[in-house]
RNA sequence: GGCGUGGUAGCCAAGUGGUAAGGCCGAGCUCUGCAAAAGCUCUAUCGCGGGUUCGAUUCCCGCCCACGCCUCCA
């Protein structure tokens, strides 16, 4: 096992990541709210995460993945209303696509995929506990709310300070005054009292009908999957505050002792230098960009090329840019394949058993180093790119080819291109008629050596917006 | 107002107290009749003004600009 260091939301400091027990870091994401399709931002985040355990699994560590989805709350009640469908119909609906998504930009799957209303006696047992250590109280309504001045740490995460004291943003925003009848406004709800517009969405609880507050689902759950394993949390960030304090506060004021200990938060995805906004029409869906003509792979290089804590300003252009370098990456992945004996399928596959954990990085050391520092995946990338100028222009040994052949593939399993999957070749479109011909005669003048002529219909094809490229002993025609 | 991030070549983007990785694009070269593909080579003094220092893009102060969270948004 080789060092890995995140930076710690908690400490703001990178810190070497420290399994609770035995070789194993549990690792909790919190997942999508399944009512729509995720969007790239999302899958920035989680395709973070992803390079996170890759990589971690890639230092020797087994990892266990925990990403729930999150299948109640106001957004995907709402839309089970408009829709006049069940709730579970909805949500099922959305997951499918979710997992769809997840698929095609090479995703691990996580070995554990809680649902909110798969859990509700974990919850609801939780907040019992909450309210027996006096850190929770229930109102009239039969909501239960979560006492803040009852955890003198609370903000710890965010480093908010007397959230009351700030909370001009947010009582200008009505707030649904009916609802809200905590003590404070800081205090955040544990269990939200049914109400009409939530439909037949509720259970029953010790407080009467009702469904859990957000907050309480990823508690809930990764204390379930996670209790012995509390190494690793994640979200984007605008989950630090308030979701994330507040599950610090539920949990440990419901177990008695730390949460986890490493918290690691994704900055935000800009496109066109902005925020994503239908309105701007610069919102986008991982199928909004296959259906542009790129490959997933190629999204994935684009959603992932830039530092993690770094936001990342999307644009098309930068699908061009992931395009060409992973052309190179996979032209390299070739070449250094075809002098060892080796496959790249079955390479990988010994490398996700964690087979090759202790084979040396030989070039690519520092492409890993970088990686595993915080995951900087754009310093690996660097890295790569020059050992790869260096290993074209030395001559190896078989060993040496062999060697780098491993070290570079590790580092492709750990970022997760699939590198089978990169086209190189422009998708093939049918000819018209007329440029079929045109192409046929320059061919034959080629034959004849008449240069002029071959060249003059190169020129008219090129104006018709084709291109006449010569294989060995046959053309092939495409779009310029 | 509070918490926080960033301003590095045409675009994207690492990084360091000692004169700046890499990718894309562009240009040149090699190879091909031409073209394409591929390979090689080339392209910045790091937002502005001060300060500390033998020396700062990197540390400190001020300013300008952009952005995020503080609303059950990844």
């Amino acid at each position: 096992m080789t060092p890995v260091t995140f930076h710690n939301t908690l400490s703001r400091q990178n810190e070497a990541i420290q399994p609770t027990k035995g070789n194993v870091i549990g690792m909790y994401c919190c997942g999508p709210t399944v009512y729509a399709q995720a969007h790239i931002g999302n899958f920035r985040t989680f395709l973070a995460q992803d390079v996170m355990r890759r990589t971690i699994q890639t230092a020797g560590y087994k990892v266990i993945h925990v990403r729930n989805l999150t299948d109640v709350d106001d957004k995907t009640i709402a839309k089970s209303v408009a829709e006049a469908k069940p709730l579970r119909e909805v949500t099922e609906h959305w997951t499918e696509v979710f997992h769809d998504d997840c698929e095609r930009l090479n995703l691990l799957k996580p070995q554990i995929e809680p649902k909110a209303t798969e859990h509700i006696p974990e919850q609801t047992s939780m907040i019992e506990s909450l309210i027996e250590k006096e850190n929770a109280y229930a109102t009239e309504d039969g909501s239960v709310y979560f006492r803040v001045s009852s955890f003198p740490e609370y903000g710890a995460l965010s480093r908010v300070k007397d959230r009351e004291l700030t909370t001009d943003a947010a009582s200008d925003t009505p707030n649904d005054s009916d609802e809200y009848e905590r003590d404070s406004m800081a205090d955040f709800v544990l269990w939200k009292s049914r109400k009409p517009t939530d439909g037949d969405v509720y259970w029953d609880s010790p407080w009467g009908q009702g469904r859990p507050g957000w907050h309480l689902e990823c508690s809930a759950m990764s204390m379930k999957y996670l209790s012995n394993n509390l190494d690793i949390h994640s979200g984007g960030v605008d989950l630090t505050f308030p979701h994330h304090d507040n599950e610090i506060a539920q949990s440990e004021c419901s177990c008695g002792h730390k949460f986890f200990k490493h918290w690691i938060h994704c900055a935000h995805l800009l496109v066109d230098g902005g925020k994503m906004s239908k309105s701007l029409n610069n919102f986008y869906t991982v199928d909004d960009i296959l259906k542009k003509g790129y490959q997933p792979v190629v999204l994935r290089y684009a959603l992932t090329s830039g530092h993690y804590r770094q936001t990342i300003n999307f644009t098309l252009d930068s699908l061009n840019a992931a395009q060409s370098a992973l052309t190179r990456l996979k032209k390299f992945s070739d070449d250094i394949l075809a002098a060892t004996s080796l496959k790249r399928s079955t390479l990988l596959k010994s490398i996700d058993k964690g087979k090759q954990t202790k084979a040396p990085w030989a070039k690519f050391q520092k492409a890993w180093d970088q990686l595993s520092n915080d995951l900087n995946i754009a310093g690996a990338l660097g890295a790569i790119f020059t050992a790869i100028k260096e290993i074209n222009s030395t001559e190896l040994s078989n060993e040496e080819a062999a060697e780098n052949a491993i070290a570079f593939h590790k580092l492709v399993y750990a970022l997760g291109y699939d590198l089978d999957s990169v086209v190189i070749e422009k998708p093939k479109i049918e000819a018209p008629e007329e440029i079929k011909a045109l192409a046929q005669q320059r061919w034959e003048a080629k034959q004849a050596k008449d240069w002029t002529a071959a060249d003059q219909f190169r020129a008219q094809l090129q104006e018709k917006g084709w291109l006449v490229k010569d294989t060995k002993d046959s053309y092939e025609i495409e779009t310029i």
